[in-house]
DNA sequence: TTCGCTTTTTGATCCATGTCAAATGAATCG
DNA sequence: CGATTCATTTGACATGGATCAAAAAGCGAA
């Protein structure tokens, strides 16, 4: 996997024109952070918004101590928190680095300074938001309906990857179970 | 509560100029509903959005025969199966009447239509779409990580009025419990 | 006001998954 | 390489919430 440029993944949703594709290249700040490094800390705003060209990104928080993933991103695929980036409240979650990642970061008042002077990117920002949106629904229904193994199952049919990239104890708490949970569903395979 | 005009709900988020209103009334289609009829069913394509003027409306999908309530709407809410809305793909899930509603209904294809014409309306698009998402962002960790007396008091507290609108069967589903748990922790109040 | 149907509660029992504790295996580093 | 730390598995036991069954309470229609 040799990464992903993000213009080149936006283009998929809109055309983007010369003039934008410049402007888009001068916002969205290349950013190199190494494995397990901290993007964001719980109660911090987040402020900005992360494309992954390359490596992987989660987002977790603590709960009676205990460590919880909620979301992996990996390459090609938007991170921050957007609960607190779309409010520019304090972030409820961590984002950390899983690996050594090269990022592309767009900043809260940029974006919103790229909304004005190219408005087609209202289109771009609500395209991407119901894809999104879509994902969240789709394991609310996972968590909420479905067994521990069948989570196990949905997640290792649609995202093999992270079951590659990702630890086991991460992708536990991702599910809803804890990692001795997880540890006997695989031993049943 | 009388209700409350989809286009008043619509200016706390932009500027709605006298034309786009003009044609915002004339896309929103009013529509009334008897209570239990049925406004999409799964496997349809869900073709509209509906804003929610007076009464209430459920979505909810049947998982192993069993009726699981995945959403209400109330008055001044919004109302589709999101997924399947956006996608412009079959639904899984059902959306029904709760009460005798009247509400106001656009069809996705006047919607594209208003986004090309009132490019505004992209934004407007984007920003409810954010609050949406943050709610079903919360929704999830209330969920994953809360017990199901937790999960009761937080929407007891949260959305009292769901509590007098809507019956237990279909708000212990939507809490992810059975309704005789339901009833228990209601009992140990 | 009573009949029939739906909603809600109560009781007894069971099971999937959690918790706690400890062993094993992998990875990093001087 | 050992040594130290981190990741994963295994075992024994506890428990929240499910399931199944049935009683009780609400409620609309004639």
């Amino acid at each position: 996997m040799s990464g992903m440029s993000f213009i080149k993944s936006l283009s998929r949703i809109i055309e983007i024109s010369p003039a934008l594709e410049v402007r888009l290249d001068g916002l969205f700040r290349e950013r190199q952070v190494k494995k397990n490094e901290m993007l964001v800390q719980a109660g911090e705003k987040c402020t900005s918004i992360c494309f992954v060209e390359e490596g992987a990104l989660r987002g977790f928080y603590f709960k009676d101590d205990k460590d919880i993933s909620n979301w992996f991103a990996l390459d090609g695929e938007f991170a921050t928190s957007f609960y607190a980036f779309f409010g520019q409240t304090k972030s409820y979650e961590n984002i950390q680095a899983l690996e050594n990642s090269r990022l592309r970061c767009l900043h809260y008042d940029e974006l919103q300074q790229l909304y004005r002077e190219f408005p087609e990117t209202e289109r771009l920002g609500r395209i991407i938001l119901e894809e999104y949106y879509s994902r969240l629904e789709e394991r609310l229904i996972s968590i909420q309906f479905r067994s521990a193994k069948e989570r196990f199952d949905h997640l290792m049919q649609s995202r093999p990857d992270v079951f590659r990239r990702v630890p086991l104890g991460h992708i536990a708490s991702y599910l809803g179970i804890t990692q001795e949970t997880l540890s006997r569903i695989r031993a049943a395979q």
